[in-house]
DNA sequence: ACGGCCTCATGAAACGTTTAATGTACGGGT
DNA sequence: ACCCGTACATTAAACGTTTCATGAGGCCGT
């Protein structure tokens, strides 16, 4: 492994040089820098960045640890978060805890061991302990996609009661007296919120349907219990598109017809929702500004001119109407 | 930042029985051992993996550089990947490059810096130089849906010309003598290989739409194109599922029935396309053992007994028919 | 009683960088 | 002729680990 050495050596410098000559160039003159330049080529000299960061004590990467991959939804928030992050010279990993917790746990060491600038995540479940690690080793992290109060970190999230609230209303409003909530499992946060939110409406008899994974399969099987419930409910709604499209897909299957038989709504509005079989009513989230907004709150909360203020941003959700919903 | 020497002072004794009791608890007696635990626990002692990983010269991170997250072809993979690599007791971080050659470089040269264990890569172009920078250091490296000679490296693919073909086929097969071919941009291999299967069938006047991105957005685009052709063809195979539903949305919109009016035919076969509008007929492509066997071929490699030989896997694809195609 | 072995703990070197402090040479102003 | 400043280049320490070689006791068998 060819190391700043064997360049020194072969250019016929001294290490401190070469050094010099990657970081900061204008302080070597003209005739060495072009000598030690063409021996890093020659030689294919590679900086190793352990080093580099164990003397500089941090590193320039932000990750980001993210629930669900497999949801277009986290992959938008993945999206404006590199584009904040390449905004100020900084990489992003990704990390896909697929909402297990042994993993999320697994991932958060693994971080906090590479002393990574700072951590995006959407926790599972109460990441106390592993979080604790990162309070103490001074690396700032901004939660996505849950609040939390301002004195434990910065937050950047959606009103996900208003959210279940918007969706519940608005099945009431076009006449359903009997509605399926398809959930996904509690220890999400963002469940329990748009359960909680649900819950504000009256007017309608609300059937609870939990499934584990928030994903079309699930979307499917629930659609499948949803067909065996009696008297069955006019309308669902989805804690997600992806279960919503899996219960279309059940509905079509069976040759429920949609919405006249059955209305659905779903959330997120991903790409997918007005692309489905019947296009899809969702409650919008604005995924890549909850990126860029997360990553640049950790950003600001890494710079070196004094800490800021933690932040708890709360975007508003908003229904987006279509057919599947419509009377 | 507290280090293994404050537990050392701690639990009172040396660094090398603190690191002893971390590395190899075995070594250490039991007295001590809890002592140290306890000093570790109470002073919230992270190791540090530069450090660490200074002195070993190697990591325990598998890398994974994809061309599209969006894509849940690419997300399968991923979980492939993941699936392996954790058995080998390895963890896997995701770096999109989103088609972005500068990106895709700038992510490449990141990892060389970081001594990752090993690469897997979905490349943009011909990533030659970067790549360069890999094997000199000695990483190696895995392509994937992409395939190359055994002599620079193992990759796992599909073999995209008989896909293209099998789409083709298809369409031909089923009557259609004016198929319209949404592609995606040259530079990627896939999409190179998809047209020469397109053009070994022949009994159809075949008209390319070429676009930028392999998603639902310029799917729409194309689908527009696509109207304003005359004589409008009677049937449109797309590089990607995504470009289909873009597609597809586009004929919903302007009334055109589907398949009756226009046959589609999409290519990943992915979990949307068979909840789509009228349900995707798609090419079906192993993805989740694609990155499966993608990471064990790494991890082979890498292991210290002996390197393994090179190989080039490539999976066959397969014919899904769904609604969209059928007469 | 003594050598040898085993168990456990330690000291010190090494990994590949960056950087502060130091050194050298040379040209110009007095 | 001397001093100083400028412009480069170098020496050496430091970052936080792991590990090898060594040391210190205690126990056993002879």
């Amino acid at each position: 492994m060819v190391g700043i050495k064997d360049v020194a050596e072969r250019a016929g410098v001294s290490i401190a040089t070469v050094s010099n000559v990657v970081n900061h160039p204008h302080l070597v003159a003209e005739a060495t820098r072009t000598r030690v330049r063409s021996a890093i080529e020659e030689l294919g000299y590679v900086r190793d960045e352990s080093a580099r960061q164990l003397r500089a004590g941090r590193s320039r990467i932000i990750a980001l640890l993210v629930l669900d991959l497999g949801n277009p939804f986290f992959v938008d928030i993945v999206r404006g978060a590199e584009e904040a992050a390449h905004d100020h010279g900084l990489n992003v990993i990704s990390c896909n805890s697929g909402q297990r917790v042994e993993l999320e746990t697994s991932y958060l060491s693994l971080l906090a061991e590479q002393r990574v600038r700072g951590v995006l995540l959407s926790p599972v479940g109460t990441p106390g302990g592993s979080l604790a690690a990162f309070r103490r080793t001074g690396t700032p992290y901004v939660l996505v996609d849950r609040k939390v109060p301002e004195k434990d970190a910065s937050s950047v999230s959606v009103d996900d009661v208003a959210g279940g609230a918007l969706a519940m209303r608005h099945l009431v409003d076009t006449g359903h007296e009997r509605v399926a909530f398809v959930n996904g499992p509690d220890i999400l946060a963002q469940c329990r919120d748009r359960r909680a939110g649900v819950r504000t409406v009256s007017g309608a008899e609300v059937t609870v349907l939990e499934v584990d994974h928030l994903d079309v399969a699930s979307g499917r099987d629930a659609g499948a219990r949803l067909l065996g419930i009696s008297p069955r409910p006019t309308a669902v709604f989805c804690a997600n598109d992806l279960l919503a499209l899996g219960v279309l897909q059940a509905m079509v299957g069976a040759g429920v017809r949609v919405p006249s038989e059955m209305a659905i709504v779903g959330y997120d509005d991903n790409e997918f929702a007005a692309a489905a079989a019947v296009p899809l009513t969702s409650v919008r989230q604005p995924a890549r500004r909850i990126g860029r907004t997360a990553a640049e709150l950790l950003i600001a909360e890494t710079s070196d001119d004094g800490p800021r203020e933690r932040r708890a941003v709360v975007f508003t959700p908003e229904l987006v109407v279509r057919r599947s919903s419509q009377v």
